[in-house]
DNA sequence: TACTTGTTCTAGCTGAACTAGATCAAGTAG
DNA sequence: CTACTTGATCTAGTTCAGCTAGAACAAGTA
């Protein structure tokens, strides 16, 4: 599994995690039943504190991504639903944001409204 | 001008303030050439500090949203575009997002990471 | 039984966000 | 010219989320 960190980011590591991950399984990159490294394992690859990698495990398993136990560690969930037509409409708004001159966090804004 | 802010949320004071702006701008419901309120007026209305106000006017300003300029104040910017399509594209990707039970924060992170 | 791995707790550090007050500079209005 | 308005800039103190660190604990595995 391949997750990258930047620490120059304003996005928080444990987010940085969240999205790397969460994007994968999305992707089919990941696939259900699969296991993730241990949080201490992942965390020593990535240079990173032990709880900061725990956090986005967390986070993952509380927006159903993946299951924790202890002493067997992470794995993906199993999660029904058709991604890809959702990666279709993100590119279409993305391209539609960009033809207006939108950044990103104007874009994600917006969004973040009308879910309300 | 009608804008509210929410000392409990997780987004920062300038960050709403700046989102419930841009989305009146967006929606046509503050218009090119119209005038916002003085930051002192505003952040005393709101019950907020000056600067966190000019933080969010100077975010407006940096987006192409609004027009900032000593003794005359903040307008509201003329922008090109339609932006009846996006809403209607953000729309579809937010219904797209709730029927897989996504989260805000996931959905936007996908946004994010699309726009790069 | 020994090991793995997530869970929970305490504790300290850092930087962003917010507030506060003062001063400056560009523009407006009399 | 003068007085007022209003954004721009500077310093400074407080609070809180994020990150790190270390330790002990509990559920599961071999």
């Amino acid at each position: 599994m391949l997750v990258t960190v930047d620490l120059a980011s304003a996005l928080p590591l444990f987010e940085q995690l969240v999205a790397g991950i969460r994007a994968q399984i999305i992707a089919g990159e990941l696939r259900a039943g699969e296991r993730l490294p241990a949080a201490r394992e992942l965390a020593a690859s990535l240079e990173l504190n032990v709880h900061t990698v725990l956090r986005a495990y967390q986070v993952l398993r509380d927006e159903g991504f993946i299951d924790l136990r202890r002493g067997r560690g992470a794995v993906v969930a199993h999660r029904a639903g058709d991604y890809a037509q959702l990666g279709r409409e993100i590119d279409r708004v993305v391209v539609e944001a960009r033809k207006l001159g939108l950044t990103p966090n104007a874009l994600t804004a917006l969004i973040r409204k009308a879910f309300e």
